[in-house]
DNA sequence: GTTGATGCAAAATGTTTGCACATCC
DNA sequence: GGATGTGCAAACATTTTGCATCAAC
């Protein structure tokens, strides 16, 4: 858990590089969040309290301020991405290039929430920006939807 | 402004109609939040806020409170849609027949939204939907972009 | 040593709730 | 008249900020 970063490229270029440059610092708080986040690694999304829980069970007194500033940071940099998945604040997931631009099926019942990507989804918000002059950074399909145990209810 | 209502349909059924199902009731203060939106017409996002605001501007005081449980109430009957556009708290839009499941393009920089509709992001969630077993309730894409002015900034 | 980062506690937001009073049906 | 809704103020939850101290470079 807390083994030797993997160091995996994220956004095309090494973890902490962002972290140097104009001036950042690679602080030990923010080692830390960016290995409980490569540790968990792509496609969980936790929320900034979570992320202060996860590290105090790591041993890891992290304070919350400085949690959020570094959530923030990191989402700046690419490193992270942040979702508003409806009710309950906001939550954070790895980003990565080998699971770019995905979407999300939320079960509205009991919040199961569910991942998949579409090329087509992709390709029509493209259109739809290109046909206004709006230029792309990046598009994310929620589907609200009933899993099945819930439709069962 | 305060004219009377087109109470045109909206989800299928008069405007008013699911006010007064069970034992719920049609006051004033609802009759204003409705009117607004109304007036404003679809493709409008506003907060509880601006809501707030703009019944002050037309001289009605209604408390934040009630408007904030008007509009949950509201979406839970199907008048509005609840959307989460990144920054700045939730918006709402009004619903209607003529105007389902449609996305937003929003612009990082300066917050420009537009909206579009597209049949190939509605199947692509359809079918997600359906291989893993959920059953869709609705779909919306949300794009960042840049908006042609911000990308000469 | 300088500048940027942290931690703390306080403040700012956004939203919800308890309760007494008002009001719709 | 009884249930439902409103307003107010207080409570909450989440996120941000000022400031003194600390530490990365």
């Amino acid at each position: 858990m807390s083994a030797s970063l993997p160091y995996s490229s994220y956004g095309g270029r090494p973890l902490e590089v962002g972290l140097h440059q104009d001036g950042r610092r690679l602080t030990p708080q923010r080692k830390k969040v960016l290995e409980l986040f490569e540790n968990l690694g792509t496609g969980k999304h936790i929320s900034a309290e979570d992320v202060h829980h996860q590290l105090l069970e790591a041993k890891s007194r992290v304070s919350l301020a400085t949690i959020y500033r570094t959530l923030k940071l990191l989402v700046e940099l690419g490193f992270l991405h942040e979702l508003e998945l409806s009710e309950g604040g906001h939550r954070f997931e790895l980003a990565s290039k080998e699971h770019p631009d995905h979407h999300h099926l939320v079960c509205v019942s009991c919040g199961r929430t569910e991942e998949f990507e579409s090329e087509d989804v992709l390709q029509a918000g493209q259109e739809a920006a290109e046909s206004i002059g709006f230029k792309l950074i990046e598009s994310t399909l929620n589907v609200r939807a009933l899993c099945p145990k819930c439709q069962k209810i």
